[in-house]
DNA sequence: CTGTTAGCGCGTTCAT
DNA sequence: ATGAACGCGCTAACAG
């Protein structure tokens, strides 16, 4: 007999019944809230009594023998790998505002072993960002298994598994563009991954977006780096240091131009003024600082996030028969950091 | 039949029995590595048909299943109420590190429903922080039940369950006295949550070492602030503005100090020149920044939380029979942003 | 209409 | 190396 202790302790339903004096099917029908509905009635007074019992043994039902019987667990994963990114906080909130109401408790996973963990754990659905190509194979897989996924990825396509696309990308033109109205000497600030950061859509918009206006991407205004907020706060100094320091950056995340503005003003800069400063993702961090950044970003994101994610948890337990992917339309938001600006008002 | 779905498609431990030729038994022993020890002998030929089975059928035992027999979910919860706090980030980080190599995977609870959630929910151990007096009973409960937790509070009395204190009071008195050898205007900035500041032992160690060092506390000093890094921001910025601004800020938390530092600079502020700012907590990213904080904080406190929880995940079922308290020694951690200061350099 | 019996669905584990 | 029981809660089918 393993864990006597938790089984001396922690009431099972069979407790109960023999508490209330009835059968552990009745006490079944009765906490389930589902006498009546397919199971058979139960009377007021043996609710009751069953009722009664329960609140005096203090039982709860045990999730894990339910979840082998019903396969469900009432629960939903959030695998983040950025956990610290606004925008991964932002995905939180929505979902537990949104999973709350109908008892589902959402569990964030926080490092990237989603692929090992959801071999063996299982939820009612699992939102995955920071997935890649490399991945589709192990998300098909699992889709096949009967996981219901919602993945975050600008290409992948959807196998069994829901894809949300944000079009960072028209979004981060927006951007450039935004910034090449008044300006010619526009800098570039980027987190640079294992893989360089020559491929990443967000900065090709960049590039290609200048040579479009005709201006020649300087390589002193193009600013990587790496780990997190410290890294942005150094490459922005140093952009901003140069002998002939950019007007205008863009900056590939919020938390990033969050960064250039932190060093912007302490090396004395006025921002939205000498230097104007621009984000993508359109955080509410971004939007709640001062000055306020202008981002790109899309509209009602995560709450439509959160509402695919649950419905598909709330949905038949067949796999997910008509993929969905969701595409999300990107707009400019002009705020303080950096206001609009007529042709030729900096260069 | 439920979910005919995942029946159909996930494979069990008597396909792969089918599959291999032997009994469920025998795939049990082999695939948990608890043949020999406990269980009995299983010759190597079959391990591999075994083996192999299970491999070509891409099986994964249900851990449901395995959970409603062992009692082990082979899981901890991490309960954080911050989640955006660079704490909760280094908490979560030292147990991922931990845990890995254990096979035990570690679970975000976001928001601070700990408590209906451990009803049903069931982890091989526990953490919680934010917990305070008024969940005495309920935390007593829990471990009554069998619930492994560990604890994070600083006048919590354990029962059942692990207490970690921070004995964040000491430390906070050597912060305070550390701006008190060269500063007369101190100001405190410390958020307020629903219950006011006053009581708390951050707050308390700015005024009571202000009284015993014969300076008075200057109301306009004393800087509330709700909301996260915004309300410190503006909070910060209020202090700076004042006629006659404060030479030095102990701030009750290291982000808030963090916030003050980005608006000292803004404002025109050295900090560490014109301006001493000091922390609490002594996380990374003050560490990291530049200048680098001046912070207090518990020495080795993240590793040692990981280890405690996880030696309580991996240990015996029975409820916890010695419950330990962790008390962290603080110290002085001396930086640019508050250098060491000899009495009457500034006032 | 009310309640119980019996058996399901897992992986684990003890006798055989 | 195995059959069968076990732990849990759920629920179809049956009995009163």
């Amino acid at each position: 007999m393993p864990e006597s202790g938790i089984n001396g302790i922690r009431p099972t339903i069979r407790m109960v019944a023999a508490e209330a004096g009835v059968s552990t099917a009745t006490v079944s029908y009765v906490l389930s809230g589902r006498r009546g509905d397919g199971g058979p009635g139960v009377s007021d007074v043996t609710a009751r009594k069953v009722k009664d019992a329960a609140v005096r043994l203090g039982y709860q039902p045990n999730q894990a023998a339910r979840a082998i019987r019903t396969g469900r667990t009432n629960t939903v994963i959030l695998s983040l790998t950025m956990l610290s990114d606004p925008w991964s906080l932002a995905v939180v909130e929505a979902v537990q505002l949104a999973a709350r109401p109908l008892g589902i408790t959402p569990l964030i996973l926080g490092d990237a072993d989603w692929a090992k963990v959801l071999q063996s754990h299982t939820a009612d659905a699992v939102f995955v960002d920071a997935a890649s190509e490399k991945d589709w194979e192990t998300l098909a897989t699992l889709a096949a298994r009967g996981h219901k996924l919602v993945v975050f990825d600008e290409s992948l396509e959807p196998v069994g598994f829901d894809v949300i696309r944000s079009g960072s990308r028209p979004g981060c033109d927006l951007a450039v563009r935004h910034l090449l109205r008044g300006h010619r000497k526009v800098a570039c600030l980027t987190a640079v991954g294992p893989g360089g950061f020559a491929a990443s859509q967000r900065y090709r918009a960049y590039t290609e977006n200048l040579e479009a206006a005709g201006v020649a991407v300087n390589p002193e205004y193009v600013a990587g780096f790496e780990r997190g907020t410290a890294g942005a706060y150094a490459a922005a100094t140093q952009l901003l240091s140069l002998p002939e320091p950019p007007t205008a950056i863009y900056a590939t995340s919020d938390y990033a131009a969050v960064s250039a503005i932190n060093a912007a003003q302490r090396l004395g800069f006025t921002v939205g003024g000498d230097i104007d400063i621009i984000g993508v993702g359109n955080t509410v961090e971004g939007e709640q600082m001062s000055p306020s950044l202008s981002s790109v970003g899309p509209v009602d994101f995560f709450d439509k996030v959160a509402r695919l994610l649950l419905e598909r948890a709330m949905g038949p337990d067949a796999g997910v028969d008509r993929p969905r992917v969701l595409d999300f339309p990107w707009q400019l938001f002009v705020r303080e950091s950096a206001p609009l600006r007529g042709p030729g008002t900096m260069n």
